[in-house]
RNA sequence: GCCGAAGUGGCGGAACUGGCAGACGCGCACGACUCAAACUCGUGUUCCUUCGGGAGUGUGGGUUCGACUCCCACCUUCGGCACCA
């Protein structure tokens, strides 16, 4: 055996005696409550975290998406802040000046549904909430500067919230209008396009399948910003959020081409194919349409009545699934084809919806695959206009399915035998030439609903009246205020309008008696701008304190679950833009970072929640480890953006790790003496890889092979301890700048440990350790070697070989040549420092 | 159906621009300590093996001296969209 590893496991044995005999007298066991608590108490009271405006650092504006105050913190706010925490400190040591504030999203549903399932009033359930969360937040150890925290339920908050809305208003990007809108019968309001989410079209929050009512309601034109939008130059954001964004936006091109009843009524429908224009052989209105009545002749009437009752008694559930079979009346009128002067019928058909296009199509049934089935079902015709290339002439009675691909134009009058890749452009042009259509964009997006019948949101600062119709509510009234005494009825209309005082006020311009708006506005409104009241949250001049936009704006990075994809973050970068044209922001975009953590679920995979009563509480996990190792846990054992099953066992790793560690810094510097050369420039050399490592992995959010790299340089500090490292300066220096590494991670444990050593406080204003370039190069490497691409051998070498004496080291290896047997190679790979492969 | 992401030991996960697959942990096994257990420490831990080696990163092919990594086809899982003209 090996005598020196036995050596060496006698000395470990040694050091433990040692130690174990000195734990007693000398060195204090980690307590992680005490410490942790003690830290906060100063952090808090030394005001550590406060940020302030220094045109002599470099600014970091950090936030992690603001938590609704459900009650209590959960593994998932965890998962989200702690990192996120991790890396704002990170920023702060390298020298930034960073703010990463904290706040509550306080308006909402759940709020108000407590309050008539408890009959407690929401702003109770919601304050009380907010404070015992502030509570734990403190206990988690983040860097959150309370000085700034925003409450979007606050007056002073929603009187801004309203604000903007009335600089929406004025802009022209508010507006009334009468819509078949999404409601939710269990919520008893109406949502947003985005807050019905699947198949079955169920309430993003409660999962009840909405249905459709007539309404009038607020709308936000977020569809003028639906281009840019689509832009996203400039930021860092990820592709799966862009993606999500770009196909919510859904942009398609074409044409609008205009056609005409028999009668002479002018219509205009929207095509992504205007190279199949002659193949059209018959129109398709949403039965909705306001030209259906005209058109209808007098036999077809009742039919047509029949159906448009049918349509309008359907849930949106049965009228946009696709595996339905086509259904539909004709109308009885006739339109003329602008290209070829055809008569065509106009049939009415639930497959056509009112609010994409224009509600009107042409129905091209011979290239898609919708209008084939419709056109199949009711013996419509069916004409090829556009020939696929290499294969048989398309014959339209014969067809099984829609030829939907493109290919060369036929039975199309002047431009038959264009080519599928000019087909489009030169239909476009030939429309224009004509005047009968021209270039086209569609969008799947639609304007942003904001009005929801419920009482617990800012209210809407609008009010009607009955001689100068809707009014605006002057600034300076602002905040109109929630009302405290209120009253639910199951009735689908907002408490506000059973309130027996609130509604009734006087007109802005008239001065006569008036109603107020009693609708209260969307929670996604609060959350599109409180990036900008934490920079000033107590400001009460403006939204914001100029002075702290121009400092601090844009946000630097934005963290966050990707939930928000399609709602939070599609209205907060409109919101912006919409601020921005009315020069009240600057820059095209509000957060230039983006970064998604994923789920933290249950062990059984499934999402945490209360109803499945499979939540794992952090704040008994926090009791028994303390909170930097729930910290350090969640950061080493899941890759941040994708998430992953809660393992409890998995947890000891890092406490053991921490213990290891605060032995190691607490027990008598001991064994000093006789480290060779060798191990101390193998310290060193440790110590500024792991730097270069962790330094690189925070700046990336990988934050589990952070901690796993901090492990691996303890394990190297022990065993250079028990080969008399302590006392040496690689030594020291391993010491300071392990705690400092720490800091971001655990940073109660390195501040606490930092203090131990009689380091100046606070470790966390200490700069980020320097990166030794040179200790950090290996002087010898590992030399594999390959044999047809197999590994056979490994040798020592030194570093910086030329590659014939590369090449000469391997060859003559022992091993290798036992597997060359005196052949010559026929090519030999040599990658410098690293392999080489023999190929025989 | 369309769009996107991901498939690596018993488990969580490493592997940066193609170059030692399985770092770091959990778990497990054995050993030390203990009257005993827990803790802690040490050793081992992808599979097969005739102990030479062979196989191996969802499957099948390809490019390459060399592929978890690049290309093609497919399978599975998750997420989003879905009669959007």
């Amino acid at each position: 055996m090996c005598t020196a590893s036995s050596r060496t496991a006698e000395k470990r044995l040694n050091a433990k005696t040692t130690h174990l005999n000195l734990e007693k007298t000398m060195s204090k066991k980690y307590n992680p409550s005490k410490v942790e608590a003690k830290w906060q108490a100063k952090w808090e009271a030394d005001g550590l975290y406060a940020a302030n405006i220094d045109d002599a650092r470099p600014k970091h504006y950090a936030i992690t998406m603001l938590p609704y105050p459900s009650g209590d913190l959960h593994m998932g706010h965890w998962f989200a802040m702690t990192p996120s925490d991790a890396r704002a400190r990170f920023k702060r040591m390298q020298g930034f000046n960073v703010m990463f504030p904290m706040g509550f999203d306080a308006f909402g549903l759940p709020a108000e549904n407590a309050a008539i399932k408890r009959n407690i009033h929401p702003k109770e359930w919601t304050y009380a909430n907010i404070a015992n969360m502030i509570t734990q937040m403190k206990s988690i150890g983040t860097m959150f500067d309370w000085q700034r925290v925003a409450i979007s339920a606050d007056p002073e908050y929603y009187r801004w919230t309203q604000w903007f809305f009335l600089k929406l208003y004025e802009k022209g990007l508010a507006y009334r209008k009468w819509a078949a809108v999404d409601w939710c019968p269990k919520d008893n309001t109406t949502l947003a396009r985005e807050q019905v989410i699947g198949e079955n079209r169920v309430c993003e929050r409660c999962g009840t399948p909405v249905i459709k009512r007539e309404l009038e309601q607020w709308f936000f034109k977020i569809t003028d910003y639906a281009d840019e939008l689509l832009d996203f130059s400039g930021i860092d954001w990820p592709e799966a959020v862009k993606t999500l964004q770009t196909n919510w936006i859904g942009r398609s091109e074409g044409a609008d081409v205009s056609f005409k009843t028999e009668t002479g009524d002018e219509f205009v429908i929207f095509t992504t194919r205007p190279d199949t224009l002659w193949g059209a052989t018959f129109m398709v209105l949403a039965p909705e349409h306001p030209l259906v009545e005209k058109i209808t002749t007098d036999e077809q009437r009742a039919a047509v009545k029949e159906y448009v009752a049918q349509t309008g008694r359907q849930s949106d559930i049965d009228r946009e699934a696709t595996d339905r079979e086509k259904t539909g009346v004709f109308t009885g009128g006739y339109a003329i084809n602008p290209v070829n002067n055809e008569r065509i019928p106009i049939w009415i058909a639930d497959y056509v919806l009112l609010t994409y296009g224009t509600g009107a199509i042409m129905a091209v049934p011979a290239h898609d695959q919708r209008d084939f089935e419709f056109a199949r079902k009711f013996g419509l015709e069916v004409r090829p206009v556009i020939q696929p290339e290499g294969e048989m002439l398309l014959d339209g009675d014969k067809m099984a399915a829609a030829a939907a691909h493109y290919g060369v134009m036929v039975n199309s009058g002047p431009l038959d035998g264009t080519v599928a890749d000019e087909a489009v452009a030169k239909t476009v042009a030939y429309l224009d030439k004509q005047k009968i259509g021209k270039a086209a964009v569609g969008y799947r997006l639609r304007d942003w609903l904001i009005s929801r019948q419920r009482y617990w949101g800012a209210p809407i600062p609008m009010v009607y009246c009955e001689s100068c119709g809707i009014q605006p509510v002057p600034e300076d009234q602002l905040p109109i205020e929630l009302p405290d005494d209120i009253e639910w009825r199951p009735t689908g209309e907002s408490p506000l309008k059973f309130h027996p005082s609130w509604k009734h006020t006087t007109c802005p311009n008239c001065d006569e008696p008036a109603i107020r708006e009693t609708d209260t506005m969307d929670t996604f409104m609060c959350s599109s701008w409180y990036h900008l009241r934490y920079l000033s949250p107590g400001y009460d001049k403006a939204p914001f304190d100029p002075k702290e936009y121009d400092y601090w704006m844009p946000v630097d990075t934005y963290t966050g679950g990707i939930e928000h994809a399609t709602m939070h973050l599609i209205y907060t970068r409109f919101f912006h833009k919409a601020l921005r044209d009315m020069g009240i922001a600057e820059g095209h975009e509000p957060m230039l970072q983006l970064r998604n953590q994923g789920q933290i679920l249950s062990h059984d995979g499934q999402r945490m929640s209360k109803s499945r009563g499979n939540v794992v509480d952090p704040d008994e996990l926090v009791g028994e480890y303390g909170a930097d190792a729930v910290r350090a846990y969640l950061m080493f054992g899941y890759r941040w953006s994708e998430g992953g099953p809660w393992m409890t066992e998995n947890i000891q790793g890092v406490v053991r790790w921490l213990h290891r560690a605060w032995s190691l810094f607490t027990e008598e510097q001991t064994g000093g003496g006789g480290a060779s050369e060798k191990v101390q420039r193998g310290l060193r050399r440790k110590v500024h890889q792991t730097l270069r490592k962790v330094g690189d992995d925070l700046e990336r959010f990988e934050f589990n092979t952070v901690v796993s790299a901090m492990m691996e340089l303890l394990n190297q500090m022990l065993e250079a301890k028990e080969q008399g490292a302590v006392g040496t300066s690689a030594w020291d220096e391993a010491q300071d700048y392990y705690l400092r590494m720490l800091a971001p991670v655990v940073p109660h444990f390195a501040e606490e440990l930092w203090a131990e050593m009689g380091k100046p406080y606070s470790i966390h204003t200490q700069a980020w350790p320097e990166l030794d370039q040179d200790a950090a190069k290996e002087d010898e490497i590992t030399l594999v070697v390959q044999v047809n691409g197999k590994l056979r051998d490994r040798i020592t070498v030194p570093v910086g070989l030329s590659e014939a004496e590369t090449r000469a080291r391997a060859l003559e290896s022992e091993a290798i040549k036992a597997f060359v047997d005196g052949k010559p190679p026929k090519k030999v790979i040599v990658v410098e420092g690293k392999l080489v492969n023999i190929v025989l």
